[in-house]
DNA sequence: TTTGAAAAACTTATTAC
DNA sequence: GTAATAAGTTTTTCAAA
């Protein structure tokens, strides 16, 4: 479906959105009308789902980030509606479910403790569907390139 | 350091990085000039710091996800270089340091479970800085949106 | 830091192959 | 799916406030 040259564009553009189309044809030694149709293809098939400004969540004041874990209630759809409400949680932009001892990783960003515990934890305390919780403070992102794949 | 017009333009472009100048300057009622302005300069200032295609993994067949839990071995600086080590791993997207039981969260993307253990399994295992690692298969990926704080 | 206008750069549409 | 050109947009620049 894909092939090299897509590949390539890809590579490109994944970590410059702004990446001229004029250069992306100089690279992939094709007309810029060919790369901007392959472009759009990609768009519309889906393979590119959009293009997003990566802002500082210090400039935010974002800085008190938190992994928690999350064990649902054992009991018929507890899953579908739990990892929806988690999702839609103030601060909160991953929510993994997982095979095993745990449900649920779920990773937010919130301005400080305050917040967290308002905002997030005593949300998470009120939903019935949770069995237990367990929560890490992060102390430093060593990485966070969710959309570099390439 | 920003303003309501600041915030109001990373609201608009952070999920949609071509967002056109003209558009915004409407929305936020500002010339475009003053716009470009506004955004260039938080680009200087590291407030903005890229703009990214988001590929869906699912194009690329990235569909074996983890989370690995890891614990260093005791000692002088192990974390620095092992959250180093870790970051630098094929596949690994996310690496947090983070306060507990555990010393690391690593979060990765391979093709299968072949990719999984040979290029990444394999090499944990021989980490001289790694005490024990754990790793949970995602099932579901239920939200990822890190770069949405707003 | 803001602004308006002009220039430069970029993307899209069209057509043909 | 590729390619060239033309038309249309968008971004950048710049002098002035």
């Amino acid at each position: 479906m894909l092939d090299d040259v897509d590949l390539k564009i890809l590579k490109i553009i994944q970590n410059d959105a702004k990446y001229p189309l004029e250069k992306i044809s100089q690279e992939v030694k094709l007309p810029k009308s060919t790369v901007a149709y392959r472009i759009k293809k990609m768009e519309k098939e889906g393979v590119i789902k959009g293009y997003y400004t990566h802002i500082d969540p210090s400039a935010l004041n974002l800085d008190y980030l938190v992994v928690t874990m999350i064990k649902a209630k054992y009991g018929q759809n507890y899953h579908e509606t739990l990892g929806k409400k988690l999702a839609q949680l103030p601060g909160v932009w991953g929510v993994y479910f997982i095979l095993g001892d745990i449900d649920f990783i779920v990773i937010a960003r919130f301005k400080n403790r305050e917040e967290f515990l308002n905002n997030f934890l005593e949300k998470l305390i009120n939903m019935p569907e949770i069995e237990r919780t367990s929560t890490s403070v992060i102390a430093k992102t060593i990485k966070e390139t969710p959309f570099q794949i390439l």
